[in-house]
DNA sequence: TAATGTATGTTATACTATAACAAGTCAAGA
DNA sequence: TCTTGACTTGTTATAGTATAACATACATTA
């Protein structure tokens, strides 16, 4: 993957600030549930959080192998799969990639915005799209306990003389 | 992929009508559209139909490579890519599956409710999900093109006497 | 320290998907 | 009718994504 444009909400902001605040907030969250942020994991983390887009399994893994941890995918995945499971990070199945959540500890109903030019990804409040989500689930008698709501549109800088 | 329990919405239905509906559906579109709705690409809508339920392109193309039709992926796929970008179909991330859509021609907007024990998958009405996912994504300046809203959980049947 | 559960690393393999090219089909215009 | 061009199918080959299974190491607590 090549780099692409940072978007955290497609705005601008202290990117350093934010990926050290969200450290801070899976460290205190793991302490809290005793959970144990191993230094592969916590690299993982920190390696999303660098990255600040979505990074498919074999990215990390590359990054990590090259830092002196195993260099064979189920290294990648499975610390991928703890920090999607601790919801610290999400899982962006359109783009079989994974994304540091940004706002861990809040209700969890992620909803993503997918720049189909830039690849930038978007975190958006979606507790209403959610609260429509389980409503056309339960008039059906299903119950949710995972979702993943994903959109492929323009982000706001894309849209500017983007060719349809 | 083993059998799994039927599942338009969860509710039992006459499944030989409902299919002979869709490819009437299916072939009246194409004709409108001026689309070709060729043998490779009409069996496979049949397939999805029959199955009903999600299948991989790798069932898919076992069914097709049995019927005389090319055994390679890219035969399977490309039927399906053509089906799904013309609303007969649609493609489950979270299975990597595809499945028949059951509304062709309605606004598209689809939801899917996917069984974690049966696999069964409901297409939802999802036009308020839609709609507060459009509001989210605006209030972001982003717009959608297109969306995948998945939910994983219990259906109807299995919530009764479910393991956790 | 021994026992137990958890985490990491490795090997091997399974599953999913697409690029690139060749050959056939079809419809419209010269 | 011929031919051109767009499209469809088929094939080879390969790229990309993911997990099973086992061995080793580490941590926690009895």
């Amino acid at each position: 993957m090549q780099d692409a444009p940072d978007s955290r909400a497609f705005a601008l902001h202290d990117h350093a600030h934010c990926a050290g605040d969200m450290m801070a907030r899976a460290e205190a969250l793991s302490r809290d549930k005793g959970l144990r942020l191993t230094p592969v994991r916590r690299r993982t983390l920190e390696i999303l959080l660098e990255a600040h887009r979505a990074l498919g399994a074999y990215d990390v893994l590359n990054r990590l192998s090259a830092e002196g941890y195993g260099n064979q995918p189920p290294v990648a995945y499975r610390a991928l799969e703890f920090l999607v499971e601790q919801g610290l990070a999400h899982r962006i199945r359109r783009l079989n990639a994974f994304t540091a959540c940004m706002h861990p500890g809040e209700l969890h109903a992620p909803a993503f915005l997918i720049c189909r030019l830039c690849d930038a990804v978007a975190e958006a409040p979606a507790a209403p799209v959610r609260a429509a989500l389980d409503q056309a689930a339960s008039d059906l008698g299903f119950v949710i306990e995972r979702s993943n709501i994903e959109a492929l549109g323009l982000c706001p800088a894309c849209q500017t003389g983007a060719a349809a």
